[in-house]
DNA sequence: AAGTGGTCTAGACCACCCA
DNA sequence: GGGTGGTCTAGACCACTTT
């Protein structure tokens, strides 16, 4: 299985910082050494340490060389496009999901805006997966997934129950490339009442979640409405001078 | 004024972008043009187009051009270290800031911990800047800043009311170079009920950020507590495979 | 076949840090 | 002054899209 040469050093550098090799606070070997290691030129290791920089593994400091950045361990994967498994996964609690809805029709007024679907179109269909996540036996997690049908296939009850980003990625070799996220607070509708266990909770936080593929088109559209107490959101952010 | 080369065309083509001069979902001239173009190499059009990529205005197509993606007016800056100033200017609405407190000190265990300095270290002193912002005649926002005095100097009520980031890159020269950031929702604090115009709300969003300079010292540690419904944040985030 | 972006190379000069 | 990362070059080959 051959690969591109700058990730495969990434893919060996974080290994190492990840193993204690490269502990918090050393200097990786300089670009020099990584050069002569690998067998290749300056600016490939150069991309593999730039990737490292922007996941902020480590801090690239003129003259110096690169610094390994503490991490904290409950981090979830850098700003996002988190799905529930992997979240479930990391946290390691009981848990389950129960598929309140699943299934592929011409979609709503509302969800044709989030899709950028005409509003004429009548043609186009929408798959529609309706999940409450449950975690210790309370259901805080309301997730509400639209995929343009034509890009899809195979959904089950059973995919949907484990991880759908899986079954697309995996599966049907779907590439997805970036997302835009809105988070914002909002009062609970009567769905969020009747799905999830509120209890005495009066806000309910919404992340708005946009997903592209590789060549531009907008895919999926998801709401993700979580108890407050179960909301989390952790972000790794660069400044681009 | 002498700039880097990536950068320029990077500001010319976004300004481009800007102006509609490259609308939403048309393509950018090719790497081979522009390299025409700015009398350059093609690794340093590359350049540019990535930091385009990365910022989320543009998504490169293997084999076709780099498209204009679609972009919200009211975005903010690519996920984060967006200042209230910024954020103001944006938004044009009424607003005012109350500066509640400015005191240099050895600080509390709580922020010592946040700033990562040793628990026994009586040295150390923190810059505490705690303003509440007014937007259309409420206070909505609660800002509790805590710096590392030796880094920054000069730190007047006027600063603390127009803007500290300006007075740090502007003035004092500093770089800040990456931050963290932790959203979570919790209860109101007493402070929060004396500070702000909480009215019915029961929820408070608490934004911690952690802001590290360009040799990834720690300087920072702010908690930006908002009103919920005076809360919103965006994030444009890639994936990288 | 021609054009596009993706990767890689071997070298160069510069700005910065440190002994 | 020797080592570090930051920028830039001129070329090469590849994978993909389009005509």
């Amino acid at each position: 299985m051959m690969q591109n040469k700058y990730l495969v050093i990434y893919q060996d550098l974080l290994e190492q910082i990840e193993d204690g090799i490269h502990p918090v606070d050393s200097y990786l070997p300089s670009e020099n050494e990584l050069k002569g290691q690998y067998q290749t030129s300056r600016e490939t290791v150069r991309k593999a340490l730039t990737l490292l920089s922007q996941n902020g593994y480590i801090q690239k400091v003129r003259g110096k060389g690169s610094v390994v950045l503490p991490r904290n361990k409950f981090d979830f994967p850098v700003s996002g496009l988190v799905s529930f498994k992997e979240l479930r996964d990391k946290l390691g609690e009981d848990n389950k999901t129960h598929v309140l809805a699943l299934e592929t029709a011409v979609p709503s007024r509302h969800i044709k805006k989030q899709l950028m679907i005409d509003d004429d179109d009548t043609d186009t269909l929408v798959t529609t997966v309706i999940r409450a996540r449950e975690i210790n036996g309370e259901k805080v997690i309301l997730d509400k997934d639209y995929f343009l049908a034509e890009k899809i296939s195979g959904l089950t009850e059973q995919v949907a129950e484990d991880s759908i980003y899986q079954h697309l990625e995996g599966t049907l070799g779907l590439s997805i490339s970036f997302a835009k996220k809105e988070i914002t607070v909002e009062d609970p509708t009567e769905e969020d009442r009747e799905s999830l266990d509120l209890d005495g909770f009066h806000n309910i936080v919404v992340i708005k979640n946009y997903v592209y593929l590789d060549d531009a088109t907008l895919f999926q559209y998801t709401e993700s409405r979580h108890r407050p107490d179960r909301f989390r959101f952790v972000d790794f952010a660069r400044r681009h001078h």
